[in-house]
RNA sequence: CGGGGUGUAGCGUAGCCCGGUAGCGCGCCUGGUUUGGGACCAGGAUGUCGGAGGUUCGAAUCCUCUCACCCCGACCA
């Protein structure tokens, strides 16, 4: 491509409507343009970086043998109403509705539409297991989207729907699925980890999230070093402590914390370890006050929480139905002295094994210390693990502790079962001709947010660093006064001929700029070779070479540089 | 949805408090000089000041309504 020929439209200034550095770098290399809230058009630069994702996206599920179609984009109503999910989605589903006043939605997803194809085109275990995908654009009205192409309301989608005749069918395609998503975010240049996730409302017996690192991520990663072990925090499990509970040492004592309503700084004033203080949250499940017990250092865990039996609906008590409660304000909230009949106490393991802790004395101003299960109030009612894990917690595989990081969710594998098969009534005739619903499974990638991802991954000061299978150019040359030199043209245009036939996405910057304009711009847009043609390179019969995250430019002879510059590119 | 903020030329912004009809940088156009790190000189174009209504002799500025966008939050007592 001459750039002369294409159309780049970069800025040194970003919009101030982006925060994030990816969203910045995206606006200012004029890859994207932002139309209305969650909503982008792809500028041409941007829309050759999505192609190279969808590109590899393509590759690696026809390898995997999945097989592509397209399903669209509005769907009816009535699919949504059979398996109850047009109500359940809610308002972050798009509605239409056309001419004749039917219902329809822009799809968030597709799993009814597969479904409906499967029912009326699957009738045989001799077709199964099948896999369907499609690169798709799906709406979701988020509830606020942001960080640009991150987390847009309007974005594109590979989603596939794998059909089985048994759970051990969707094992296989589901190791599968978790092979061939490797090896899409290796080759995508990306630091990526697969987590142990929760399979949230979809429910099914296994799922996991792929994530690529970046700090700025919205989800939170437990790992181990140690191990391979990765899980979403929500469900990164708590050991229990090994250690039995320590015999009591205090006697129980009020204390006076007259500003203290935090653990923090009620620990700082008693000059005692954060671990000692116990955090009572206070939660209603219908009308009903439960106490739940974390430890001072440590968080709940609504999503673990809630998979505590009678605790799916629970939400967070208001200060008046604290008051109403307790007869005391929250800040100074205990457990001793409850009316243990009537309000129910889930502890984590964690503030089980404590004793002589400090806690609330349910009294404005004052904390109790020296507390002890046994002695000065009954036992927890249930003891759970309820905490979300801390960095050095004990590895859930038992191996060395975890560590934190952040991650940006770019793709997720589910087992779904048969909740949509039965719904909708998809089977098959099995072996013995009975009629089965399939066993589902279902694998999304997040194909535009992951070009935001890469480039939250790889930016420094002068612009975006893409890795190479991605970059909108592989190879960017730039003629020194290729308007007013005549040898250097014929070099710049030899180069980039035998560039071309070479086979590499090579560019060249023929426009009439000076050499900062174009190195900046070319730097700006994360080219990841460039080579410079001068007039006195080639006195030397020489070219410039600098890839994108080298510090400074080395040399190379013209004669075998088109070959060389293409096992470079090749190369990575 | 709750809270906060911002809307002035394509982008970034000043002006607003204290009303007098809009300025700067980048970008864009023309001419010239320049040409290895976002050039310089000269000239030029571009603004319904988000929209509607109101107050006023007069509104970017004050008031009311409205729209859009951004940020934070919607859990740790």
């Amino acid at each position: 491509m001459r750039i002369s020929q294409f159309f780049l439209s970069t800025t040194k200034e970003a919009p101030a409507e982006a925060e994030l550095t990816s969203h910045q770098l995206m606006l200012r290399a004029g890859m994207i343009r932002r139309l209305g809230s969650g909503l982008y058009t792809w500028m041409p630069l941007g829309l050759r970086v999505l192609r190279k994702v969808e590109a590899i996206v393509r590759e690696e599920m026809n390898r995997a043998g999945a097989i592509e179609l397209l399903m669209p984009a509005i769907q009816p109503a009535e699919l949504w109403q059979e398996t109850g999910r047009w109500a359940v989605f809610g308002p972050q589903m798009l509605k239409i509705t056309d001419r004749h006043q039917r219902d329809f939605c822009f799809g968030p997803t597709h799993e009814e539409v597969i479904t409906d194809i499967a029912r009326r085109e699957l009738n045989s275990y001799k077709q199964l297991p099948i896999t369907f995908y499609q690169v798709q654009t799906k709406f979701r009205d988020e509830i606020r989207p942001r960080f640009g192409v991150m987390r847009a309301r309007e974005f594109l989608m590979k989603d596939a729907y794998s059909f089985h005749a048994d759970a051990e069918g969707l094992d296989a395609t589901y190791q599968t699925m978790y092979a061939a998503y490797s090896r899409i975010f290796t080759r995508l240049g990306l630091k990526f980890r697969a987590v142990a996730a929760d399979t949230g409302a979809i429910g099914g017996s296994g799922s996991h999230e792929f994530h690529v690192l970046a700090d700025s991520g919205e989800d939170g990663i437990a790992f181990c070093q140690a191990s391979d072990y990765a899980a979403n925090i929500e469900m990164a499990e708590a050991f229990a402590p090994a250690a039995a509970r320590a015999a009591p040492a205090e006697a129980m004592r009020a204390v006076d914390t007259p500003k203290q309503t935090t653990c923090e700084a009620v620990a700082a004033l008693l000059g005692i370890e954060l671990t000692r203080t116990v955090k009572l949250l206070a939660v209603m499940v219908g009308e009903k006050l439960v106490v739940v017990l974390v430890r001072g250092d440590h968080s709940l865990n609504e999503v673990k929480l809630g998979k505590v039996s009678g605790m799916a609906d629970f939400r967070f008590a208001t200060e008046a139905e604290i008051r109403a409660a307790f007869n005391c304000p929250p800040g100074f909230l205990g457990p001793v002295g409850l009316d243990r009949a009537q309000i129910r106490v889930i502890a984590d393991h964690s503030v089980a094994a404590l004793s002589d802790f400090v806690c609330g004395a349910n009294k404005p101003k004052f904390h109790t210390a020296g507390v002890n299960w046994g002695r000065d109030l009954p036992e927890p009612d249930l003891i759970a693990d309820i905490r979300n894990v801390v960095v050095g917690d004990t590895s859930p595989d038992g191996q060395g502790t975890l560590e934190l990081c952040r991650g940006i969710e770019v793709g997720h594998i589910f087992k779904l079962g048969d909740k949509y098969s039965e719904a909708l009534g998809a089977q098959f005739l099995d072996e013995q001709g009975q009629r089965r619903a399939f066993v589902m499974g279902c694998y999304g990638i997040g194909v535009s947010r992951i070009v935001g991802a890469a480039i939250e991954q790889g930016h420094d000061a002068r612009g975006i660093i893409f890795p190479p299978a991605l970059a909108p150019f592989d190879l960017v040359i730039v003629p020194m006064g290729y308007h007013r030199n005549a040898e250097v043209k014929s070099a710049a245009d030899a180069l980039y001929a035998e560039l071309l036939a070479a086979g590499v996405d090579v560019a060249l910057d023929d426009r009439d700029e000076r050499p900062g304009v174009m190195f900046a711009d070319m730097e700006l847009i994360g080219i990841p070779h460039r080579v410079v043609v001068s007039e006195r390179g080639l006195k030397e019969a020489q070219l410039e070479y600098r890839a994108r995250t080298d510090s400074e430019a080395s040399f190379m002879p013209l004669a075998d540089a088109g070959a060389e510059l293409a096992r470079r590119v090749r190369a990575g």
